[in-house]
DNA sequence: TTTGAAAAGAGACAGCG
DNA sequence: CGCTGTCTCTTTTCAAA
């Protein structure tokens, strides 16, 4: 995990597509000494997975709202029963008593409604508040890290 | 934008690199199709790009933690201060007294604290709240939409 | 709009420095 | 650990229905 690798996740998280040469090419390697550091970064774990990134508007996803969830008992074992709701992109267990933070995306503040209340269903929910997006700034991959290390190879 | 683009990005977003004869095959189509689809989704903008999921941990951003940012000022135009710090993947103006919301990975609680200091420093801000996550229950795609529609067409 | 096939390119894998 | 060459597969494009 060296700052070749960094370089070679951030090309990727930028567009998947770009063919092994290129790839090699920015980061100063052969095509293949390309494909066999992405390769190992994929056996590491370190790359999960390729993707696309939809457009959630497009897909009928324009609203998006964060909700806290505060429950009167342990949390721990309730992933399910949030995964279940397909609205919800993302679940996290939080500091404080008993809490739980989802991202959700519905069409609709109607269907939030919903969301909220089917949340309010599952067990040992005792409340929820949820705050609206009005207009997201950007959303963007994880940083890989140090993007501009002190080396002093000018050039190639 | 019928069931089977749906289906299509659904496929897309658990695995990029599948080729398009399976993509085709999985959703009753040829591959030429499937490739025509796909393209057309990617004109309209529903897919934006192909990216590679890393693990933030690999990566040495193993702490996340959603700030809350209560700004004194109209945060419109703010959006590059924030875009400005590596460690923030995601930044929304939400509903309340000109605040921001924004997402927040780091190394170490000490490098959040950093960042909350640097945010701190953005012109308008006034306040910042942090709430830290112990752990993530799932991180997923948007759901592309009606998964399940009422078609009588059993199987294939 | 889909299908099928043909060509152009990229990816996978070997052996070697 | 990285480079080069080779082979296979996919992507891409095209004509036709």
């Amino acid at each position: 995990m060296d700052d070749i690798d960094r370089a070679l996740v951030a090309l990727l998280q930028q567009d998947a597509t770009r063919a092994y040469a290129a790839l090699g090419q920015a980061v100063g390697l052969s095509a293949g000494a390309a494909h066999d550091r992405v390769r190992k970064l994929r056996e590491r774990g370190v790359i999960r997975r390729t993707t696309v990134d939809a457009d959630p508007a497009a897909l009928g996803r324009g609203v998006l709202a964060y909700v806290m969830v505060e429950a009167s008992s342990w949390m721990g074992d309730s992933a399910a029963a949030f995964a279940a709701l397909p609205e919800i992109q993302e679940a996290h267990v939080i500091a404080g008593s008993a809490s739980v933070l989802v991202k959700v995306r519905t069409g609709s503040t109607e269907a939030l409604q919903g969301v909220l209340r089917r949340i309010y269903e599952i067990d040992g929910v005792t409340g929820t508040s949820a705050t609206v997006v009005l207009e997201t700034f950007f959303e963007r991959p994880v940083d890989p890290g140090a993007p501009s290390p002190p080396d002093g190879t000018s050039g190639v």
